[in-house]
DNA sequence: CGCACCATGTAATGCGTTACATGATTTT
DNA sequence: AAAATCATGTAACGCATTACATGGTGCG
């Protein structure tokens, strides 16, 4: 799945692992995120199988880039992976949630540090979206003006990660009430 | 992570490999789901490790059983990482969600195939949560009585999947009209 | 003086999936 | 007659994480 992020980055304009890194980041960490060390893994087995290729550019002060483009063959592949439906859920792994279900033996006072702590977390994460997100997404609108389809589209992701951070946080507050009921 | 369910179910009762993936796929395979091949393995390790016991058991129709049972430092085990708070997000990989970020290129066409199949499968998984899941966890309270607060956390836990699956239902709605608009 | 940033990679390990292998009983 | 259920496991492969390894520049 790395794989197709590393392609649909490198579709817009060539780039270094370090720099492909620094835009997933900024951008589908909240949805997909990866380590740099297997960005450069996976960045060498694309090449290996035509999907791009790679030229070094020598720096005076800071050390060689290694600089990727993408091939006709990797555009492809892109784009057979883009049309192609989902035909299943995302298998979700949710460890708090995990961890509740089997915490009925725990100290409720336990089982609230979790929850507040999480939901303190979430709620961060949901300011996050709310005003450093947009920025990200409008200031590339604005630099690129033929990017406003794809904006649209960031923006949509964008929305999902609101709208589940907020949910998050409602369903936190409902379940803290839970538990603390549970004291009387 | 799966060490810890495997954990969790047989700190309720014994149970072989094969009944602790049922029991997972009728509760926790929403928030966090495995093989049977990868419990099998599990298992033995932790068997290794001192933190379950196993005993075989013959058969006469049916292959032989392998009834795995926790110990004490298995419940110490799973009674630690229950009490210790996690400290980050649950990373999150939703491949909708990262398709879509890239798909500004692609015949909107494509993109509403895309959107309306996972509708219909998030819509499904809503009617899940709503008309079985209930049905299962109030099940397991009238024949347990003792479970009761057990009950109530994996109710709660239902009504994550519940609100998730309406969120991301209703996201989906907006984003296919989203993406409609963008014929006109 | 220490930390962050730039920049790339390898090695070891862990976790998970897919495919393979077996085989009787029960349900459709 | 075919498919599902019960029941366990191994082997190969893929993907991801953590730790290791290097080393200069710029900032506080």
């Amino acid at each position: 799945m790395l794989k197709y992020i590393l392609l649909g980055f490198l579709n817009y304009q060539p780039a270094t692992g370090y720099e492909l890194k620094q835009r997933m980041d900024s951008s589908t960490t909240h949805f997909w995120h990866a380590k740099l060390s297997q960005i450069y893994i996976t960045l060498k087995a694309l090449e290996e199988d035509g999907s791009l290729t790679s030229t070094l550019e020598a720096q005076a002060d800071r050390p060689d880039k290694r600089i990727y483009t993408i091939t006709p063959q990797g555009q492809a592949d892109l784009h057979q992976w883009l049309a192609q439906p989902e035909m299943a859920l995302s298998p979700k792994k949710e460890t708090l949630v995990l961890k509740l279900f089997f915490s009925a033996q725990l100290d409720p006072q336990a089982i609230l540090t979790q929850l507040r702590l999480q939901r303190e977390l979430h709620n961060q994460q949901l300011a996050y979206y709310r005003d450093v997100s947009p920025q990200i997404i409008q200031q590339a609108a604005d630099d690129f003006p033929m990017l406003a389809k794809d904006a649209a589209l960031w923006e949509a992701t964008r929305r999902f990660g609101e709208k589940y951070e907020a949910l998050y946080v409602s369903w936190l507050d409902e379940t803290i009430q839970l538990v603390e009921g549970q004291f009387h």
